[in-house]
DNA sequence: ACGTTCCTGTAGATCGTTCTACGAATGGGA
DNA sequence: TCCCATTCGTAGAACGATCTACAGGAACGT
């Protein structure tokens, strides 16, 4: 854009005038559309330049499409949630859809809402505490595809990391390490019924079920907080004011796990006193001040396959997609470097 | 939105019909006009709720305005800009306007013009590099609010830190410590002469001048990288490798920071042999498990402000505000914790 | 010379809102 | 009874693109 018209902004209808020619001609150029001679071509272009024109979206999306893909995330900062974006945009690149973002305050569906009212062509979603059914309802209107919802509903794709067998993962390496004062921090929201199909809920009841296989029912502690690094810290910090003393915890994320070690620190204690570990495996936890143990999600490649499922769907696709990626524990020195172990060894992975 | 219409998407005229009246009844309900009696308002209330009815965005934008404000940040993942956004969801919370952020890839511009096509009333952006010509371009047709630009256009309010107060801060500090061989990393762009008037310029050039000024213009060592912690780790990496051997480093951000740290905890040395300090005090830098010296901005306060500034720019006002905000530093320990000194004392702050 | 075909370019309807200008009631005062 | 205000509601023209249907002309074959 150079420094472009004075006054209001150029229309199609301006650049017809300025290159002699119709509106309609204007507008095949700007599609290459058939019919288009090279001298026309040439001067419509040259009007274009000149004038600075830029075609208006909202114009546009009157008839058709806007060729905007929306994408909608809980919570800005949190680096899972970053590589999702930059994979969606790495997978968007090539094409000529554009992506564009809706911050959430408190409600994901009036996020949601945010981008159907933009008419964007396609949304992709991390809401897992949106109602099933509201969120079929708005993917008949618009293609959605969702991350990290455990339910399959024939109306939007999904694709999800197996929470079940990345919970089952951190326990075992837990248990197996001798822990059995395991506590765990969970996400607290405000609906009820989420825990069999929220990733946290997933995680939570994963965890109760393996303290319980383990005979170790009596030890459940789950803490309640939120997945945010100050969130957490407050509410661990209460609890273990509040008396408890596990030798290791579950945080449910890693944002959370950060909190985790914050509290902890605090108290004059550090992981060889209690381990824990996180999930998600962002790029932080393999930092050496952190060196946290962490189930690896992709989420640059959850973004990318989302963003490409997305198109298909656009693309006139009607059968439910749902696509479930294995996790890979990562262990690190958070969780049991054994007194005399070196600090520094490779990395261990499990999947 | 309850489970909506079957086909395609109500419109005013389906809302019209149902509530037997006229298309521009419907309007003035929906705009709260006057002349509009309460047995209508009710009839029509009822319609749009039946219908689940919502107003496209784009055919309002047709019309004026799109109640919708556009904010550009150069990358997700930092802290620094999460705030921001934050505080300028914040900031326009009790009003009628929507957010939405347009992701960046590579190029700025590419992400100002896609906002500006989706006619946003007004533009937060972060944009240090965009030449200011083309900028004043943009702002003559849309208002813009900018972010960490030092330059002082009329035709764009401008809010930003005072960058070169900040790095005197951190330098006064580093120098007082006894440190001579400090090295600076600094954030490359593509663009030349953008030393004077970006953040990472004037703090480069800030570098340059303490250096100078103490006498130790041949200590001055520049490595050259990027504001994100891998890029970071990779350039401080290969420096290290190269024979650099500072006794301190001034990351220009946080993020740098942690890769400074990373490169530097890699090659079995920790903040006891070369001290780190960054820039922007984001919230992990203040983590036990990091303590890292930096310079502290309040990206969510920069972030309401900047909201509360375009509000007035759509609302009428022509003339320019550029406001500078004085950091503060706080000294942790990555920066000379003397042998024997506790760990846990408390955090210094000086402005 | 005439008809056919192909290639370019245009007219004009259309999308879903907003909003001005106007018409139709109603009620009150004379 | 008539006139004038006031109140409530409607008709219809924008806004800026897209895209179908069509018109005009050139080229070609007969």
């Amino acid at each position: 854009m150079p420094v472009g018209t004075p006054g209001g902004r150029a229309t199609i209808d301006d650049v017809a005038a300025a290159a002699g020619v119709s509106r309609a001609a204007v507008s095949k150029v700007l599609r290459g559309a058939y019919g288009v001679s090279d001298a026309m071509q040439e001067r419509v272009k040259g009007a274009i330049e000149e004038l600075d024109y830029r075609p208006r979206v909202s114009a546009r999306a009157m008839r058709g499409s806007t060729f905007t893909v929306g994408v909608m995330i809980p919570h800005f900062g949190n680096q899972f949630f970053a590589d999702v974006v930059d994979g969606a945009m790495a997978e968007l690149r090539e094409t000529s859809y554009q992506l564009i973002l809706a911050p959430v305050d408190a409600d994901h569906r009036r996020a949601l809402e945010a981008l159907y009212d933009r008419q964007v062509d396609g949304i992709v979603a991390i809401s897992p505490l949106v109602a099933p059914d509201w969120l079929a309802a708005l993917a008949r209107k618009v293609p959605v595809v969702e991350l990290g919802r455990h339910d399959r509903s024939d109306r939007y794709d999904t694709i999800v990391g197996d929470d079940a067998a990345g919970t089952a993962l951190v326990m075992d390496h837990l248990l197996a390490r001798g822990h059995r004062r395991v506590a765990h921090l969970t996400h607290i929201d405000g609906v009820r019924q989420s825990l069999g199909s929220t990733p946290h809920g997933i995680r939570r009841s994963g965890y109760e079920q393996a303290m319980t296989a383990a005979g170790l029912a009596g030890e459940i502690a789950v803490v309640e907080g939120r997945f945010e690094e100050e969130a957490a810290w407050r509410a661990m910090g209460v609890a273990l004011d509040g008396g408890l003393a596990p030798t290791a915890v579950f945080a449910g994320n890693d944002d959370a796990a950060l909190g985790v070690l914050r509290a902890i620190a605090e108290r004059g204690l550090s992981t060889t006193d209690i381990s824990v570990a996180g999930y998600d495996d962002a790029r932080l936890a393999s930092h050496p001040a952190i060196r946290l143990t962490s189930v690896n999600q992709d989420g640059r490649e959850m973004g990318r396959r989302s963003a490409a499922l997305l198109i298909e769907r656009i693309g006139g696709r009607a059968e439910p997609v749902h696509e479930v990626l294995a996790p890979r524990l990562v262990v690190r020195d958070s969780t049991g470097r054994s007194a005399g172990e070196p600090a520094d060894r490779p990395e261990r992975t499990e999947t």
